[in-house]
DNA sequence: TTGTGTTTTACGACCTCC
DNA sequence: GGAGGTCGTAAAACACAA
């Protein structure tokens, strides 16, 4: 029998010519591609899932030549140049088209609808992409906010420690003053914080003995707010 | 070679538009 | 109502690891 080599796929079709057109002719019942492909023909039932090809109908199917027929990469090729200058398929095309490559219309436009799925689906996986890039630079820039966050509270906190040592320290020598023959006016002089040399908080305070509470109750409505 | 996952071709059901 | 669209899916074809 002879055969048609197409790529890896070997046909067993002949080509040939009638009228100057190639023809491909199926060695077993004489027809052609296009015409096994006819809407009427092709039809078939559709197996459910897990049933066997047990009745003659099936069996004929399946033993049947080209019940799928895979295009050829010259078909493919012009379809594909076909669709990207118009995704959309109108009748007259479709009939030049599907003469053009020897095909029935029917699989022209089926051709076209798997494709524009095909097209679809890439889209979205583009789109989805580029929403996970997005939403990954958000969730980056949060977290690095959240960090900041953190650093800054301890650093809050320290800056609280530190003032409740000096306020201690305050208490001490008002109270020592107090006691020895040399006064201290505090309050209203403003007072030159020492600050701890591991903190930055150059915070100029000038409180007085009454007001510290009432700072120290700001910073607490800071600190909880 | 065979099992398995993916791609391609084809179809049925349903929807929209003219 | 018919033509042509989408959607979901069956099944053949294909790729590839084991």
């Amino acid at each position: 029998m002879d055969q048609m080599v197409l790529g890896s796929q070997v046909y067993p079709y002949t080509v040939q010519t009638q009228h100057s057109q190639c023809i491909i002719v199926n060695q077993i019942d004489g027809s052609s591609p296009a015409e096994e492909s006819k809407p009427v023909k092709r039809r078939r039932k559709r197996k459910s899932k897990g049933s066997s090809a047990t009745n003659e109908d099936d069996v004929a199917m399946i033993g049947g030549m080209f019940r799928k027929r895979k295009l050829t990469d010259e078909q493919v090729n012009m379809l594909e140049y076909s669709f990207e200058n118009e995704h959309k398929l109108e009748s007259g095309r479709k009939e030049k088209i599907a003469g053009e490559l020897g095909l029935d219309p029917r699989q022209v436009a089926v051709w076209f609808q798997n494709r524009r799925a095909r097209w679809k689906n890439k889209k979205l996986e583009e789109e989805y992409a580029k929403l996970k890039s997005q939403h990954d630079t958000v969730v980056l820039g949060q977290c690095q906010l959240e960090s900041q966050v953190l650093k800054l509270t301890d650093q809050l906190s320290e800056a609280q420690n530190e003032i409740r040592k000096l306020s201690g320290r305050l208490e001490e020598l008002s109270t020592n003053s107090s006691s020895s023959s040399l006064s201290v006016e505090a309050n209203d002089a403003p007072i030159d914080f020492e600050f701890a040399p591991e903190t930055n908080y150059n915070i100029p305070f000038y409180m007085s003995d009454n007001n510290y509470l009432q700072n120290m109750e700001y910073w607490d409505v800071c600190m909880y707010n």
